[in-house]
DNA sequence: CGCGACTCCTGCCGGC
DNA sequence: TGCCGGCAGGAGTCGC
């Protein structure tokens, strides 16, 4: 997937595309996503306008007068804007057709993703409970730090723990703590305040450089107007392993923690 | 409650 | 060239 800068380009991409168009028609060829789509999706969505596209963690939100769309893109999706006469290809799963003549057309191979429909979505149980977004008021080195407490978590899965804060994925986890010279598997709690700041920062800017950078990382990714993303290597640790560090020349490490490929450099991270 | 393991699915890449 | 195993950007859920 898409991290929460690619869902943030995409949510730019497409939003001015969607905003005050009525929807006029709801294609949907394959139910069986991470949850299947609810079988009245297409009564609730039709014959309403998009007042807004806005995004909550990596959740895209469709704001109509009365409801929302809620799209998650999973690991492998994708939304583009389309002339709904082009042909649906393998794993083209929706298209919603607008009043412009354009349609939004959501792919995704690995059905990781999701759409759901909700009257108040920020109160659907998966958004309810999550965690500041990152670039917001709400969410610094304090907060970090005292949400560690107690927590013997390692720090990589901590700030990748939707429920603390939203939007770090498994390649900006990793960036992050190469720039706050932090150890991925050092314990949480056991992470001093004035690191937790610093750390917070990394967070900021990294989510903010990558969110100025159009939110490209890797290759299957697509903005919201059809552009293959830029697929710029500005990434220090994620998927170098064997390269030398950036600022000491050490070769990078790998190793898998929680299940996920996980990069560092063993001189510069303690 | 916190934590670790497991799970969903397809595509792609490297090795033989 | 083909087959097979392993791995991939997420995150909800279950069991301890």
């Amino acid at each position: 997937m898409p991290e929460l800068p690619e869902v943030e380009t995409s949510r730019r991409g497409i939003a001015p595309w969607l905003e005050k168009q009525r929807v006029v028609e709801v294609i949907i060829r394959e139910r069986r996503l991470r949850w299947p789509i609810p079988d009245d999706f297409e009564a609730k969505l039709t014959g309403k306008t998009i007042r807004s596209v806005d995004r909550r963690a990596k959740y895209l939100l469709f704001n109509t007068d009365d409801g929302a769309a809620i799209l998650h893109l999973g690991m492998s999706g994708s939304v583009r804007i389309i002339d709904p006469t082009e042909p649906a290809a393998k794993h083209d799963h929706v298209d919603i057709r607008f009043g412009n003549g354009k349609a939004l057309r959501f792919r995704d191979p690995r059905r990781f993703g999701s759409l759901l429909w909700a009257d108040d979505p920020l109160q659907h149980p998966l958004l309810r409970d999550l965690g500041p977004e990152p670039l917001e008021e709400g969410f610094d080195g304090d907060y970090l730090w005292r949400r560690a407490r107690g927590r013997r978590v390692a720090i990589k899965q901590f700030i990748m723990n939707a429920k603390i804060v939203v939007g770090v994925g498994n390649i900006y986890a990793s960036e992050c703590l190469f720039l706050a010279g932090i150890h991925p598997k050092r314990s949480a709690g056991r992470i001093s305040k004035k690191r937790m700041i610093s750390l917070a920062g990394t967070i900021k800017d990294v989510l903010q450089r990558s969110i100025d950078a159009g939110g490209t990382t890797l290759r299957d990714f697509y903005g919201g107007d059809g552009e293959p993303g830029y697929f710029q290597q500005q990434l220090d640790v994620y998927g170098r392993d064997g390269d030398p560090c950036r600022v000491c020349n050490q070769n990078i490490s790998a190793f898998v923690l929680g299940q996920r490929s996980t990069f560092y450099c063993r001189r510069c991270q303690r």
